[in-house]
DNA sequence: TAGCAGGAAAATC
DNA sequence: GATTTTCCTGCT
């Protein structure tokens, strides 16, 4: 169906598919084709409308709407994350950025693939998971694989699952699959409880028995912010705390600063994560998802830029 | 709790 | 081309 979606407040989609919360858009000419909600979209923005062209009824306006999150007061959210100047030039540079709100389960498979690679390299092994597992839809003369179900990647073995590219994360992925094909993750519960239980529960800490082997506190933020709608969440990966470490520094233990500016790595403790994802958090306050998604794009562009002018 | 390995592709030299 | 790095987690 074709249908266009009047936007009534700031949204940028370029920004907000390339800020690296989803693994399924690509962009192929004018266009952003996404593989999500059981369907193909494509879409492109034109000042103030969104052009879309999707592959079924349910991927319609009040999809698009619920998916970018587009009934969130944008402005007001940055307004109140704006608390300095290195956020604030973030926010200006790249308005129009919005946290997307997509599926749960893909968000966490997704993610739990994710350690140790980077977005080329995770969409790769998304993609081959995709052409392997998923059911094919077409469109526009073209077919597409959707995101595997649970089930279709509990299934296969191990060595089956390598073969998409995965490497040691294939085990990670087989048990995250079982685990929610099981019904053992009540997504809706983590949904609808405030951010610290919701992560005590993705995370398995309340029964002290780990279930989803591959997903730590990083993972976890991810998921809560991007599929969960806990906006306060603020994933910590390498590029965030180099950017936390330069431009808010008395955010970060001496220590952790002093490792980060010595090895240029961050192998952080659960608890030095915890303690530094509480104070940012306390911080930028209750959106202070949107300020690490702004400052990431921040501190990435830096570095592209870099590499290009050297 | 601290240290370490992990597979493979991208980034960097 | 070789080497280093990569949106981290689990195990010991």
């Amino acid at each position: 169906m074709e249908f266009v979606v009047p936007l009534t407040s700031p949204f940028s989609l370029e920004y907000t598919l390339v800020s690296g919360q989803t693994f399924r858009w690509a962009k192929r000419g004018d266009w952003w084709y996404g593989v999500v909600g059981g369907g193909v979209v494509k879409m492109m923005q034109e000042g103030d409308v969104l052009k879309c062209v999707s592959s079924s009824d349910a991927l319609g306006a009040p999809w698009v709407s619920e998916y970018f999150q587009l009934d969130v007061d944008l402005e007001h959210v940055l307004a109140s994350i704006s608390k300095d100047e290195p956020i604030t030039r973030a926010v200006e540079r790249f308005y129009g950025l919005r946290l997307v709100r997509q599926d749960r389960w893909e968000c966490l498979a997704s993610f739990a693939l994710a350690t140790n690679a980077n977005i080329p390299r995770i969409v790769k092994m998304v993609d081959n998971v995709c052409a392997r597992y998923g059911g094919a839809i077409e469109f526009e003369g073209d077919v597409y694989r959707r995101f595997p179900s649970p089930q279709a990647l509990a299934g296969p073995t191990v060595s089956a699952l390598r073969g998409c590219g995965l490497g040691y994360r294939a085990p990670f992925l087989k048990r995250v699959a079982a685990s929610v094909a099981r019904g053992d993750v009540d997504f809706d519960a983590v949904s609808s409880l405030p951010y610290e239980e919701a992560r005590r529960l993705l995370l398995r800490e309340l029964s002290g028995e780990k279930v989803l082997l591959g997903v730590g506190p990083k993972v976890a933020d991810c998921v809560l912010l991007y599929s969960c709608g806990k906006d306060e969440a603020f994933p910590i990966d390498v590029w965030i705390a180099r950017a936390v470490a330069r431009s808010y520094p008395w955010l970060m233990d001496r220590s952790l600063r002093a490792r980060l500016e010595r090895d240029g790595k961050v192998k952080m403790a659960a608890s030095e994560y915890a303690k530094l994802s509480a104070s940012l958090r306390e911080y930028f306050g209750e959106y202070a998802g949107y300020a690490q998604q702004y400052l990431y794009m921040a501190v990435r562009s830096e570095k592209s830029a870099t590499i290009r002018t050297s």
